[in-house]
DNA sequence: ATAATTCCTATAAAATCAGTGGGAATATAA
DNA sequence: TTATATTCCCACTGATTTTATAGGAATTAT
Protein backbone atom coordinates (compact mmCIF):
# COMPACT_ATOMS: atom_id res chain seq x y z
CA UNK A 1 0.00 0.00 0.00
CA UNK A 2 2.09 2.23 -1.17
CA UNK A 3 2.94 4.97 -4.61
CA UNK A 4 6.11 3.76 -6.43
CA UNK A 5 8.72 5.70 -6.85
CA UNK A 6 7.74 5.43 -10.70
CA UNK A 7 4.50 7.84 -9.59
CA UNK A 8 6.23 9.99 -7.88
CA UNK A 9 8.66 10.67 -10.53
CA UNK A 10 5.31 11.28 -12.74
CA UNK A 11 3.68 13.18 -10.56
CA UNK A 12 7.20 15.67 -10.07
CA UNK A 13 7.68 15.88 -13.82
CA UNK A 14 3.97 16.84 -14.76
CA UNK A 15 4.14 19.16 -11.67
CA UNK A 16 7.39 20.99 -13.39
CA UNK A 17 5.96 20.99 -16.47
CA UNK A 18 2.98 22.87 -15.27
CA UNK A 19 5.57 24.99 -13.25
CA UNK A 20 7.08 26.46 -16.45
CA UNK A 21 3.97 27.16 -18.45
CA UNK A 22 3.65 28.36 -22.13
CA UNK A 23 3.81 25.55 -25.28
CA UNK A 24 7.10 25.59 -25.81
CA UNK A 25 8.35 22.24 -25.31
CA UNK A 26 10.67 21.36 -22.39
CA UNK A 27 13.93 18.60 -22.89
CA UNK A 28 13.74 16.32 -20.59
CA UNK A 29 17.12 16.21 -19.80
CA UNK A 30 16.25 19.51 -18.15
CA UNK A 31 13.51 18.24 -16.29
CA UNK A 32 15.23 15.21 -15.08
CA UNK A 33 18.98 17.11 -13.99
CA UNK A 34 16.04 19.83 -11.92
CA UNK A 35 14.00 17.40 -10.50
CA UNK A 36 17.33 14.99 -9.51
CA UNK A 37 15.17 12.06 -11.22
CA UNK A 38 17.66 9.21 -13.29
CA UNK A 39 17.40 10.29 -16.86
CA UNK A 40 16.90 6.88 -18.35
CA UNK A 41 14.24 5.99 -15.79
CA UNK A 42 11.70 8.90 -16.18
CA UNK A 43 12.07 8.62 -19.92
CA UNK A 44 10.50 5.40 -20.12
CA UNK A 45 7.79 6.95 -18.09
CA UNK A 46 7.70 9.47 -20.44
CA UNK A 47 6.08 7.14 -22.68
CA UNK A 48 3.46 6.07 -20.58
CA UNK A 49 2.14 9.48 -20.06
CA UNK A 50 2.36 10.22 -24.15
CA UNK A 51 0.20 6.84 -24.52
CA UNK A 52 -2.00 7.92 -21.64
CA UNK A 53 -2.42 11.49 -23.66
CA UNK A 54 -1.32 13.72 -20.59
CA UNK A 55 1.45 15.12 -22.18
CA UNK A 56 2.36 15.28 -25.82
CA UNK A 57 5.90 14.95 -27.46
CA UNK A 58 8.01 17.06 -29.87
CA UNK A 59 10.74 14.93 -31.73
CA UNK A 60 13.98 15.96 -32.84
CA UNK A 61 16.70 19.04 -32.02
CA UNK A 62 14.59 21.80 -29.50
CA UNK A 63 11.91 19.30 -28.94
CA UNK A 64 11.34 17.88 -25.54
CA UNK A 65 7.65 17.42 -23.79
CA UNK A 66 4.15 19.17 -22.86
CA UNK A 67 1.24 19.01 -21.45
CA UNK A 68 -1.55 18.40 -23.50
CA UNK A 69 -4.62 19.97 -21.29
CA UNK A 70 -4.36 23.04 -19.25
CA UNK A 71 -2.89 22.35 -15.63
CA UNK A 72 -6.93 22.99 -13.70
CA UNK A 73 -7.61 20.05 -16.01
CA UNK A 74 -5.39 17.14 -15.51
CA UNK A 75 -5.37 15.59 -11.20
CA UNK A 76 -3.15 13.71 -9.48
CA UNK A 77 -5.62 10.73 -9.56
CA UNK A 78 -4.97 11.09 -13.67
CA UNK A 79 -1.20 10.75 -13.48
CA UNK A 80 -0.94 7.86 -10.81
CA UNK A 81 -3.84 6.26 -13.16
CA UNK A 82 -1.04 5.80 -15.76
CA UNK A 83 1.79 5.06 -13.34
CA UNK A 84 0.93 2.43 -10.84
CA UNK A 85 0.19 -0.93 -12.31
CA UNK A 86 -2.65 -1.53 -9.86
CA UNK A 87 -4.41 1.56 -8.88
CA UNK A 88 -6.57 -0.29 -6.68
CA UNK A 89 -6.56 -0.90 -2.87
CA UNK A 90 -6.87 -4.26 -3.63
CA UNK A 91 -6.08 -6.24 -6.77
CA UNK A 92 -8.96 -8.76 -6.59
CA UNK A 93 -11.36 -5.17 -6.40
CA UNK A 94 -10.37 -4.10 -10.24
CA UNK A 95 -12.97 -4.20 -12.76
CA UNK A 96 -10.85 -7.31 -14.02
CA UNK A 97 -11.43 -9.20 -10.60
CA UNK A 98 -11.74 -12.79 -11.55
CA UNK A 99 -11.36 -13.83 -7.57
CA UNK A 100 -13.63 -16.87 -7.41
CA UNK A 101 -14.68 -15.68 -3.69
CA UNK A 102 -15.78 -12.62 -5.46
CA UNK A 103 -19.39 -13.38 -4.83
CA UNK A 104 -19.35 -13.83 -0.96
CA UNK A 105 -16.31 -12.16 -0.14
CA UNK A 106 -16.57 -9.82 3.06
CA UNK A 107 -13.76 -7.63 2.23
CA UNK A 108 -15.13 -6.58 -1.18
CA UNK A 109 -17.28 -4.18 -0.72
CA UNK A 110 -14.21 -2.44 1.30
CA UNK A 111 -11.68 -2.35 -0.91
CA UNK A 112 -14.43 -1.08 -3.63
CA UNK A 113 -15.15 1.77 -0.67
CA UNK A 114 -11.35 2.59 -0.14
CA UNK A 115 -10.80 2.69 -4.17
CA UNK A 116 -13.35 5.19 -4.61
CA UNK A 117 -12.43 7.64 -1.23
CA UNK A 118 -8.83 7.18 -2.55
CA UNK A 119 -9.84 8.06 -6.39
CA UNK A 120 -12.50 11.03 -4.96
CA UNK A 121 -9.49 12.83 -3.33
CA UNK A 122 -6.81 12.57 -5.72
CA UNK A 123 -9.30 13.96 -7.95
CA UNK A 124 -8.92 17.14 -5.83
CA UNK A 125 -5.49 17.62 -6.68
CA UNK A 126 -5.06 19.53 -10.15
CA UNK A 127 -1.48 19.96 -11.55
CA UNK A 128 -3.08 24.24 -11.33
CA UNK A 129 -2.99 23.62 -7.05
CA UNK A 130 0.57 21.29 -7.13
CA UNK A 131 2.34 23.93 -9.16
CA UNK A 132 1.16 26.46 -6.88
CA UNK A 133 3.50 25.93 -4.27
CA UNK A 134 6.77 25.69 -6.41
CA UNK B 1 -0.59 0.83 -4.14
CA UNK B 2 -2.12 -2.43 -3.27
CA UNK B 3 -2.94 -4.86 0.11
CA UNK B 4 -0.83 -7.70 -0.13
CA UNK B 5 -1.90 -11.09 0.25
CA UNK B 6 -0.02 -10.99 3.50
CA UNK B 7 -2.83 -8.52 4.55
CA UNK B 8 -5.77 -10.16 3.23
CA UNK B 9 -5.09 -13.58 4.31
CA UNK B 10 -4.78 -11.62 7.80
CA UNK B 11 -8.16 -10.01 7.21
CA UNK B 12 -9.55 -13.27 6.35
CA UNK B 13 -8.34 -14.90 9.06
CA UNK B 14 -9.68 -12.34 12.10
CA UNK B 15 -13.08 -12.17 10.43
CA UNK B 16 -13.58 -16.01 10.45
CA UNK B 17 -12.16 -16.25 14.08
CA UNK B 18 -15.37 -13.05 14.52
CA UNK B 19 -17.72 -15.60 12.38
CA UNK B 20 -17.06 -18.49 15.03
CA UNK B 21 -17.50 -16.35 18.19
CA UNK B 22 -17.05 -17.69 21.33
CA UNK B 23 -13.90 -18.16 23.73
CA UNK B 24 -12.91 -21.56 22.55
CA UNK B 25 -9.49 -21.56 20.54
CA UNK B 26 -9.34 -22.18 17.05
CA UNK B 27 -6.81 -24.68 15.78
CA UNK B 28 -4.62 -22.58 12.95
CA UNK B 29 -5.17 -25.44 10.98
CA UNK B 30 -8.72 -25.68 10.31
CA UNK B 31 -9.08 -21.67 9.27
CA UNK B 32 -6.50 -22.22 6.71
CA UNK B 33 -8.33 -24.93 5.49
CA UNK B 34 -10.99 -23.30 5.41
CA UNK B 35 -10.11 -19.93 4.08
CA UNK B 36 -7.99 -22.01 1.73
CA UNK B 37 -4.48 -20.05 3.27
CA UNK B 38 -1.12 -21.47 3.25
CA UNK B 39 -0.84 -22.88 6.54
CA UNK B 40 2.94 -21.98 6.74
CA UNK B 41 2.15 -18.70 5.92
CA UNK B 42 -1.06 -17.64 7.76
CA UNK B 43 1.11 -19.54 10.96
CA UNK B 44 4.17 -16.50 10.53
CA UNK B 45 1.19 -13.69 10.27
CA UNK B 46 -0.72 -15.15 13.38
CA UNK B 47 2.63 -14.44 15.44
CA UNK B 48 2.64 -10.65 14.69
CA UNK B 49 -1.09 -10.65 15.03
CA UNK B 50 -0.29 -12.06 18.53
CA UNK B 51 2.87 -9.79 19.21
CA UNK B 52 0.39 -6.53 17.84
CA UNK B 53 -2.24 -7.75 20.48
CA UNK B 54 -5.10 -8.57 18.22
CA UNK B 55 -5.20 -12.24 19.40
CA UNK B 56 -3.86 -14.53 21.82
CA UNK B 57 -3.26 -18.10 21.55
CA UNK B 58 -3.49 -21.31 23.63
CA UNK B 59 -0.51 -23.62 22.98
CA UNK B 60 -0.59 -27.19 23.23
CA UNK B 61 -3.23 -29.86 22.20
CA UNK B 62 -6.54 -27.87 21.75
CA UNK B 63 -4.88 -24.88 21.45
CA UNK B 64 -5.25 -22.54 18.99
CA UNK B 65 -5.74 -18.56 18.52
CA UNK B 66 -8.67 -16.15 19.30
CA UNK B 67 -9.40 -12.71 19.76
CA UNK B 68 -8.47 -10.80 22.47
CA UNK B 69 -11.17 -7.81 22.04
CA UNK B 70 -14.95 -7.94 21.01
CA UNK B 71 -15.10 -7.78 17.11
CA UNK B 72 -16.78 -4.48 17.34
CA UNK B 73 -13.33 -2.76 18.93
CA UNK B 74 -10.92 -4.55 16.32
CA UNK B 75 -10.75 -2.49 12.62
CA UNK B 76 -9.51 -3.52 9.05
CA UNK B 77 -7.26 -0.38 10.29
CA UNK B 78 -5.49 -2.44 13.15
CA UNK B 79 -5.29 -5.03 11.23
CA UNK B 80 -3.61 -3.81 8.26
CA UNK B 81 -1.21 -1.55 10.10
CA UNK B 82 0.33 -4.89 11.79
CA UNK B 83 0.49 -6.50 8.43
CA UNK B 84 0.93 -3.66 5.44
CA UNK B 85 5.00 -2.79 6.04
CA UNK B 86 4.21 0.80 4.99
CA UNK B 87 0.63 1.40 5.38
CA UNK B 88 1.07 5.05 4.08
CA UNK B 89 0.43 5.93 0.57
CA UNK B 90 4.09 7.46 0.03
CA UNK B 91 6.61 6.20 2.21
CA UNK B 92 8.30 9.82 2.12
CA UNK B 93 5.06 11.19 4.35
CA UNK B 94 5.10 8.52 6.81
CA UNK B 95 6.52 9.74 10.14
CA UNK B 96 9.80 8.77 10.11
CA UNK B 97 10.15 11.33 6.78
CA UNK B 98 13.88 11.91 6.25
CA UNK B 99 12.98 13.45 2.71
CA UNK B 100 15.32 15.86 2.09
CA UNK B 101 12.43 18.09 -0.50
CA UNK B 102 10.18 18.12 2.68
CA UNK B 103 10.18 21.30 3.51
CA UNK B 104 8.86 22.37 -0.39
CA UNK B 105 7.05 18.96 -1.73
CA UNK B 106 4.29 20.05 -3.46
CA UNK B 107 2.65 16.82 -2.77
CA UNK B 108 3.72 16.19 1.04
CA UNK B 109 0.43 17.22 1.84
CA UNK B 110 -1.67 15.25 -0.77
CA UNK B 111 0.10 12.23 0.24
CA UNK B 112 -0.51 13.44 3.97
CA UNK B 113 -4.51 13.91 3.15
CA UNK B 114 -4.84 10.62 1.43
CA UNK B 115 -2.97 8.75 4.50
CA UNK B 116 -5.58 10.12 6.88
CA UNK B 117 -8.68 9.22 3.93
CA UNK B 118 -7.33 5.58 4.06
CA UNK B 119 -7.19 5.42 7.92
CA UNK B 120 -10.56 6.87 8.47
CA UNK B 121 -12.19 4.73 5.94
CA UNK B 122 -10.64 1.39 7.28
CA UNK B 123 -11.40 2.47 11.15
CA UNK B 124 -15.14 2.13 9.77
CA UNK B 125 -14.77 -1.28 9.35
CA UNK B 126 -15.25 -3.25 12.45
CA UNK B 127 -14.32 -7.39 12.75
CA UNK B 128 -18.07 -7.65 13.67
CA UNK B 129 -19.51 -5.85 10.30
CA UNK B 130 -17.16 -7.70 8.19
CA UNK B 131 -18.21 -10.86 9.67
CA UNK B 132 -21.82 -10.37 9.45
CA UNK B 133 -22.56 -11.37 6.00
CA UNK B 134 -20.23 -14.64 6.16
C1' DA C 1 3.65 -41.69 26.06
C1' DT C 2 1.09 -39.76 22.28
C1' DA C 3 -0.90 -36.49 19.59
C1' DA C 4 -2.03 -31.85 18.54
C1' DT C 5 -0.89 -27.67 18.68
C1' DT C 6 1.94 -23.04 18.69
C1' DC C 7 6.61 -21.19 18.12
C1' DC C 8 11.21 -20.41 15.94
C1' DT C 9 14.67 -20.16 12.31
C1' DA C 10 16.37 -20.79 7.91
C1' DT C 11 15.82 -21.15 3.05
C1' DA C 12 13.95 -20.72 -1.64
C1' DA C 13 11.24 -19.35 -5.52
C1' DA C 14 8.95 -15.78 -7.76
C1' DA C 15 7.67 -11.28 -8.61
C1' DT C 16 8.33 -6.44 -8.66
C1' DC C 17 10.97 -2.30 -8.56
C1' DA C 18 14.48 0.77 -9.83
C1' DG C 19 17.82 1.73 -12.73
C1' DT C 20 21.18 1.19 -16.90
C1' DG C 21 22.87 0.76 -21.76
C1' DG C 22 22.99 1.00 -26.65
C1' DG C 23 21.37 2.65 -30.39
C1' DA C 24 17.52 3.84 -33.99
C1' DA C 25 14.43 7.51 -35.59
C1' DT C 26 13.43 12.29 -36.06
C1' DA C 27 13.95 17.11 -36.47
C1' DT C 28 16.47 21.57 -36.19
C1' DA C 29 20.18 24.45 -37.26
C1' DA C 30 24.65 25.58 -39.03
C1' DT D 1 24.55 17.91 -45.93
C1' DT D 2 26.44 17.35 -41.65
C1' DA D 3 26.39 17.86 -36.78
C1' DT D 4 23.60 18.01 -32.82
C1' DA D 5 19.83 17.49 -29.81
C1' DT D 6 16.17 15.28 -28.85
C1' DT D 7 12.42 11.42 -28.38
C1' DC D 8 11.67 6.46 -28.99
C1' DC D 9 12.46 1.44 -28.51
C1' DC D 10 14.16 -2.85 -26.56
C1' DA D 11 16.69 -5.60 -23.72
C1' DC D 12 19.03 -6.41 -19.52
C1' DT D 13 20.70 -6.30 -14.64
C1' DG D 14 20.73 -5.96 -9.61
C1' DA D 15 18.35 -5.35 -5.44
C1' DT D 16 14.54 -5.87 -2.73
C1' DT D 17 10.16 -7.63 -1.35
C1' DT D 18 6.69 -10.94 -1.42
C1' DT D 19 5.08 -15.39 -0.94
C1' DA D 20 5.74 -19.10 0.42
C1' DT D 21 8.14 -23.94 2.24
C1' DA D 22 10.80 -27.05 5.49
C1' DG D 23 12.23 -28.96 9.73
C1' DG D 24 11.98 -29.26 14.11
C1' DA D 25 11.64 -27.42 19.19
C1' DA D 26 8.47 -26.24 22.94
C1' DT D 27 4.08 -26.83 25.08
C1' DT D 28 -0.15 -28.98 26.68
C1' DA D 29 -4.42 -32.08 26.98
C1' DT D 30 -5.69 -36.74 26.90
Amino acid sequence: MIVSAKGRYALRVMIALAARGGTKPAPLKELAAEEEIPYKFIEGIMTELVKAGLVESVRGKNGGYRLTRPPEECTAADILRVTESSFAAAECAGKDADCPRAQTCPTLPMWRALDEAMEALLKKYTLLELAKSV
